[in-house]
RNA sequence: GCUGGGUUGGCAGAGUAGCAAUCGCAUCUGGCUGUAGACCAGACGUCCGAAAGGGCUCCGGGGGUGCAAUUCCCUCACCCAGCA
C-alpha cells in the first residue's frame, strides 16, 4: 500500500530522489509539505496548494482533536475530503489526495515546557519573543538566558494559561482556546489520527527542550521510546503509514540511539527537536540518517528555512515540513532567489514594510513565477502590508508556499539531473563544507 | 464684542510647584523553523558615539511671583463652545 523507492542517488552527497507511493497517490521526493495546522494552511485554499505544486499538507491532531473534533471530521469523511484538498493537479482525484497528520506530540512540547518564561537577548541586546521555540538560548552560551520579567498585564494574562503537564503515560494539556483540560497519550493520539483518516501519520512523542542536561533529555527520550511502542501498538488501520520520531537532543550517542530504535521499529521515520543552530541541525541529520534504511522515507519534523532544505536534501532528507513560509509570509517577510539577493544572513528573504519598497515596481522575486510575482509590485505588496489588509496575507503567503515547494522540486530535479551541487553552490555558496 | 474652556512629541491625549511627556495611534527597524503569534520586540526632540554612555533642549509668545513655574498670576496670540 506504501512503497518508497529511490530513484536517483547525488554522487557527492547523501541527497536522493524518490517516490512515495500512497493509496491517493504518488509523491515525488524531495518535497515540502505546507503545514495546515487546522486543516487550512493559512490564507490558501486547496486549490491554491494544487497550483502552486504541494502533494501533500500537513495539518495537526491536537488543533483538530479541539476544533472541530476528530469524530466531526470522521463523519465528514476524513481530512482530505473535509478541507476539499484532492492532491496536486497531476494526480487529482476525487478520493482526496494525499495527507499526513502530526500526532501533537510538539505541542507537549510547544504548549508545555516551552511555556516557561524565557527572555533572552540577541547580540545587539535587544529582547527577543519570549513565546517563540527560537526563544531557547544555544545551551553552550547560557549567559545569553535572562530572567524574565512577568509585570505587564499582558504577561499577567498569559501567566493564566497553564503549561502542559507530562507524566510517564502520556499529558494534560490545557486547550488554548479555552482552558479545557484534555488527556493525551499514544492511544488518544493514534484513534484520533485514525478518525482524522491522513495517509501519513506519526507516533506520539515527547520533544526535549534544548536546554536540558543529558540525563534529563535521556528521560525524555525514553519516554518517547515507550510512547511509540505504544503508537504502534494502538494502531489498527493498516492504510495508514506511522512516523516514528528521533529525539535526544544535541547529544550525539542518545542520537544514535534513537535512530537505530526508530528505524528498528516503524516504516517511516523522521527526526524531532529544536535546534539551537544550524550547526547543531546538521550535526544531528548526520549522526540520525546513517542509521535509516534507504527504502524508508525520511520526514525532518519542522524544518524547512532555504538554507536547511540544502543542507537537510545533502544529508538524506525526503521530506520537510515548516511553518515559516507562510508565518514570514503573513508578516511581510518574503523569499527571493540569490540572484535578486537573496543570501544565508538574510534567509533569502526581503521584509517588503521597509520603507526602500514603498516606489519599488518589481515583483518580490523578479523571475519567479508565481500568481503574486506575475501581477504584483513589492510597492503594491509594501502597501496592503502597511494598511494591513488582508490581501497581503494571502499574496505573502501564496509567493512564499510557492517559492519553496518549487524549490524542493528544483532540487528533486537538479539531483535527477546530477546537478544538485551545482545548485547548491549557487545559492549556498561554494565555500560552505557539506 | 462678552463669558467660559483650551494650547503638552508627527497625531491624539494624560499629568505635575521639585529629573516633563503615562497609555494609545502613526512611522522606522529587527525577529519568526512538526503554528498559543494577521504576532513579538526595540526605536521614535536634537547632537556626539560602533557601543556602553554622554552633551544640549523642550509643555503657544512675553512678563510676574516663588529657592524652584509646563503647573500659580498678568498679558498677547490662536482654537472651541455659548451668548450678543
Amino acid at each position: 500500500m506504501f512503497h518508497f523507492s529511490v530513484l536517483q542517488k547525488d554522487k557527492s552527497s547523501k541527497a536522493r530522489a524518490g517516490r512515495l507511493a500512497t493509496p491517493h497517490g504518488d509523491i515525488l521526493t524531495p518535497h515540502f509539505n505546507p503545514v495546515g495546522t487546522q486543516a487550512t494552511v493559512k490564507t490558501l485554499s486547496s486549490q491554491d496548494l494544487a497550483t502552486i505544486g504541494a502533494q501533500i499538507v500537513l495539518s495537526n491532531t491536537y488543533h483538530l482533536f479541539l476544533r472541530p473534533g476528530v469524530d466531526t471530521i470522521e463523519k465528514l469523511g476524513g481530512l482530505a475530503k473535509f478541507q476539499g484538498w484532492n492532491g496536486p493537479v497531476s494526480t487529482s482525484s476525487i478520493r482526496g489526495g494525499p495527507t499526513m497528520t502530526d500526532s501533537g506530540g510538539f505541542q507537549v512540547f510547544s504548549l508545555g515546557v516551552a511555556q516557561k518564561k524565557v527572555t533572552l537577548k540577541d547580540s545587539q541586546g535587544r529582547k527577543m519573543s519570549k513565546f517563540s521555540k527560537s526563544v531557547f538560548s544555544d545551551p553552550i552560551e547560557k549567559s545569553i538566558l535572562l530572567p524574565a520579567v512577568t509585570k505587564t498585564t499582558e504577561e499577567k494574562q498569559l501567566n493564566k494559561l497553564r503549561a502542559a503537564k507530562i507524566s510517564e503515560d502520556g499529558v494534560w494539556f490545557y486547550s488554548h482556546i479555552d482552558g479545557s483540560k484534555h488527556w493525551f497519550d499514544a492511544d488518544v493520539s493514534i484513534q484520533a489520527q485514525e478518525k482524522l483518516g491522513a495517509d501519513l501519520i506519526v507516533a506520539f512523542d515527547d520533544h526535549e527542550s534544548p536546554l536540558w542536561d543529558y540525563q534529563t533529555t535521556r528521560v525524555s527520550l525514553e519516554r518517547t521510546n515507550r510512547w511509540a511502542l505504544a503508537s504502534l501498538a494502538a494502531q489498527k488501520r493498516q492504510d495508514q503509514l506511522m512516523y516514528g520520531v528521533v529525539h535526544g537532543g544535541y547529544y550525539e550517542d542518545l542520537r544514535h540511539e534513537s535512530a537505530k530504535f526508530t528505524d528498528k521499529y516503524f516504516p517511516a521515520v523522521s527526526i524531532g527537536g529544536s535546534y539551537t543552530s544550524k550547526q547543531v541541525l546538521r550535526n544531528v541529520l548526520d549522526w540520525c540518517v546513517p542509521y535509516f534504511q534507504d527504502d524508508k522515507p525520511r520526514h525532518l519534523l519542522g524544518i524547512g528555512e532555504v538554507e536547511d532544505l540544502f543542507e537537510g536534501v545533502a544529508r538524506g532528507i525526503d521530506f520537510f515540513d515548516c511553518v515559516a513560509p507562510t508565518r514570514r509570509g503573513r508578516h511581510g517577510n518574503l523569499y527571493i532567489s540569490p540572484g535578486n539577493g537573496g543570501r544565508k544572513e538574510n534567509n533569502f528573504t526581503i521584509q517588503i514594510t521597509n520603507a526602500k519598497y514603498a516606489l519599488d515596481q518589481d515583483p518580490i522575486d523578479p523571475g519567479c513565477e508565481c500568481l503574486t510575482c506575475q501581477h504584483y509590485t513589492r510597492a503594491y505588496l509594501r502597501h496592503l502590508f502597511v494598511a494591513d489588509e488582508l490581501l497581503a496575507q494571502r499574496l505573502g503567503s501564496y509567493h512564499n508556499v510557492y517559492f519553496i515547494v518549487n524549490l524542493v522540486k528544483r532540487i528533486r530535479e537538479s539531483i535527477l539531473q546530477e546537478s544538485f551541487q551545482q545548485l547548491k553552490a549557487e545559492w549556498l555558496g561554494r565555500l560552505r563544507a557539506s
